[in-house]
DNA sequence: TCAATAGTTGGAATAAGTCTAAAGAGTGGT
DNA sequence: ACCACTCTTTAGACTTATTCCAACTATTGA
C-alpha cells in the first residue's frame, strides 16, 4: 500500500468522519477502503465478506453500521436496483447507473444530458436514474 | 359503479389476461379495479387493505399472485423507491416518480425531455427514474 | 489517566416477500 | 350433467435483508 496515498484518504476520510460528528474507527476505516479499492457496487454482505478477510471479528451489524456513517458524511452512496440487497457506491460524481442484465456487472453512466421539465413547485433533493440492458461486452458475446 | 365504464375496463382486463395465460378471476378484477381506481401507488399491504374491504376472505398470498400477474400481462408496474416496500402503479405511460418527503405522496412526471447519451454498445431494455423532495403543497406550506 | 461517550459484537427480532401443499374453481370432452 | 384436468387461492412456514438489543470495548476530552 501506498503510505502518501493512504494518508491522505485517512485524513479525508477522518475530517469527513469528525464532521459528521463520527469518531474515526479501524471498522470505518477499513469499510471505506473496501468500497474505494473495488469499485464494483458491493452489496453489504460482500462488503463484510472483504472485511473479513482483513478483520476477521468485524461482524455484520458493524458494516451496516459503517456503511450508514459513511453514507451520512457523504463519503460513499445508495444505489437500490429493484428489490435486490442495497448496494454501495464510492464514486460521489453526479451519475446514473447501468445493471447488465446478462454479466450482472453494474456501470457508472455520467449523466451528460439530462433535464427533466418539473412542473412548477417542485423542489427535488435527490434524484436516482437506474437502466439494466446489456453492456458492451455482453452484447457483442450474444451475437 | 358505472356499467358501460365498468365493462370496458373488465374487458380490456379479461383480454389481457387471457393473453398472458393467466384466467380472469374476481381477486384479480378487485386487484385491478383498486389500482384503477385510486393512483397512489399503494403498496402490497395497502392493496391487501382495500381489497378486504370489498373481500373479507382475500389473502395477502393472493395479493401478491394477483399483483405478480398484472404485472407479468403489463398492466401495471412496480415501483420501488430505496428499500420501502414495493408499490404498485396502473399508470402505463412513460413517467418517472417523484416522492414528497414531507407529506409521503407519488406524483406521476412526465419525462418531457430526457435523454442520456449512453457510451456505445449499451443496450437498454428498462429504465427507472425517481426523485424525492417536496411537492408544491409541502412546499409552500413550509413558507 | 480516567470517566464519559460512542462504537462494536453476536444473536435475536423484524419486515417484506416467496414458497408449498392442500383445497377450490373453471373448462373441455363425453 | 359428470369427470378429469388444470389453474388459482389459501394459510402458514420459510427466506432474505436489515435493524435492534444488551453487554462489552475503544476513543476522546479534561
Amino acid at each position: 500500500m501506498k503510505p502518501g496515498c493512504q494518508t491522505t484518504t485517512s485524513n479525508t476520510l477522518n475530517a469527513r468522519l469528525a464532521t459528521g460528528g463520527f469518531r474515526s474507527t479501524a471498522q470505518r476505516q477499513q469499510v471505506y477502503e473496501i468500497l474505494q479499492a473495488q469499485r464494483d457496487h458491493p452489496t453489504a454482505e460482500e462488503v463484510f465478506i472483504r472485511a473479513k478477510r482483513e478483520m476477521p471479528d468485524i461482524s455484520m451489524a458493524t458494516v451496516y453500521n459503517c456503511l450508514d456513517a459513511l453514507v451520512k458524511c457523504h463519503l460513499i452512496r445508495l444505489v437500490n436496483l429493484d428489490r435486490g440487497a442495497t448496494r454501495y457506491c464510492a464514486n460521489m460524481e453526479d451519475h446514473a447507473h447501468f445493471y447488465c442484465n446478462l454479466c450482472g456487472r453494474f456501470f457508472d453512466i455520467e449523466p451528460q444530458a439530462v433535464t427533466l421539465a418539473l412542473p412548477e413547485g417542485f423542489q427535488v433533493t435527490h434524484t436516482e436514474l437506474s437502466m439494466r440492458g446489456s453492456c458492451p461486452e455482453c452484447g457483442a458475446n450474444h451475437k
